[in-house]
DNA sequence: TTAACATACATACAGAATGTATGTAAATAA
DNA sequence: TTATTTACATACATTCTGTATGTATGTTAA
């Protein structure tokens, strides 16, 4: 019965593209597990078996999620060398990946509330979050910044993509609405520059 | 056994405070009813008279926090008569208030959680969120803005203040990290000015 | 090479919590 | 004063999660 090593990775692979899918579509609450394990081919034994919990499923969705949303930040703002428009770039590609289905409700709905908004800050804290601090810090390093707290500011940026993003979501019409709020920030970092 | 209008009205009323103390303490998915009703001393039998379930009971707490925080954020607003300063005074008093224990998790985490963000969305709507939109709609009629989508703005706006609210809230020192946010926030609203 | 052990599951069960159906006493309306 | 509705209580059904245990197979060490 038991599997090599292939097989093994391929059913955690299987169990968290499957579990991804359900948090995408239900929300974590609604979530079944054994509706989960029932597509996968396996029973929850196979899941309890490599995850603590729901939560620890979820846990470890969210990090997947995470880490493609922070890839993507990070090569869209490797397209400038200027480092406001990196800032912008990627806010952007920061914007344009929170979008979609498949990150928008684990990221930015259920992670906070399944994990309390400070372990999810922490998590976070290693990826987008991350990214947007550091160039902000660069930026103020260089003296090009008005004279405002980094952090504060971070989170100010961090909470309006996290929003505008949900809207946009929303919209039926979401190139138009990216369009407005991508004016709305670069007015605003803008306005950062000395 | 049964209870006339005013004693009925007193176990809503105590089961709905109970239950906001339970849903901030511990947050929505563990809360147990069992607890709530036992506190407030009588059985599941009379929450589920008056709510129809576990997230209706949610919905009327949630409802009441939205309305305290409007509140708030209106008469802060009427302290002044200039347009940019109502904009600035209101954005301080929801955050303050945002800030509060009590209403922190239940709006800003579990809120869009339990209902999702569209139906969260549009039970802000008819409270904060609609007090931003309208004053962002008058000072744009007045012609008093740079030409940007109200729409965007308004969320924009509304991201930051919610995460600002939460990152303040986690801070040991809050009178600074407030402070620091109202600087950013009217540099920036500064910046909306034509 | 084989015995000992670890791994990857399956199965069955316990426990917690929500929600529902029903009963009942008291207030209110007719 | 009778009928009806209201405000609960009680008991039960249901639905999950999580845990304990069993088992077959891969892996390792003597």
């Amino acid at each position: 019965m038991r599997k090599n090593k292939e097989d093994t990775a391929l059913t955690i692979e299987r169990l968290l593209e499957l579990a991804r899918n359900q948090f995408t579509n239900k929300g974590y609450s609604k979530v079944n597990l054994e509706d989960v394990v029932r597509e996968a081919g396996v029973t929850r034994g196979a899941l309890y078996h490599h995850f603590a919990n729901k939560q620890g499923l979820f846990r470890a969705v969210l990090e997947t999620v995470q880490q493609e949303i922070a890839e993507r930040v990070q090569s869209e703002a490797a397209k400038s060398d200027d480092v406001w428009e990196q800032l912008l770039l990627g806010c952007r590609g920061f914007v344009c990946a929170a979008i979609e289905e498949r990150n928008k409700r684990i990221m930015l709905i259920d992670g906070p509330a399944v994990f309390g908004w400070e372990v999810w800050r922490a998590m976070d804290e290693q990826n987008s979050m991350r990214l947007l601090k550091e160039q902000l810090q660069l930026i103020e390093q260089q003296g090009n910044m008005q004279p405002l707290s980094v952090e504060a500011l971070t989170h100010f940026l961090s909470g309006s993509l996290n929003e505008s993003a949900l809207w946009i979501a929303q919209q039926s019409n979401q190139t138009k609405s990216l369009e407005d709020t991508m004016n709305v920030i670069t007015h605003v970092i803008h306005c950062f520059k000395c």
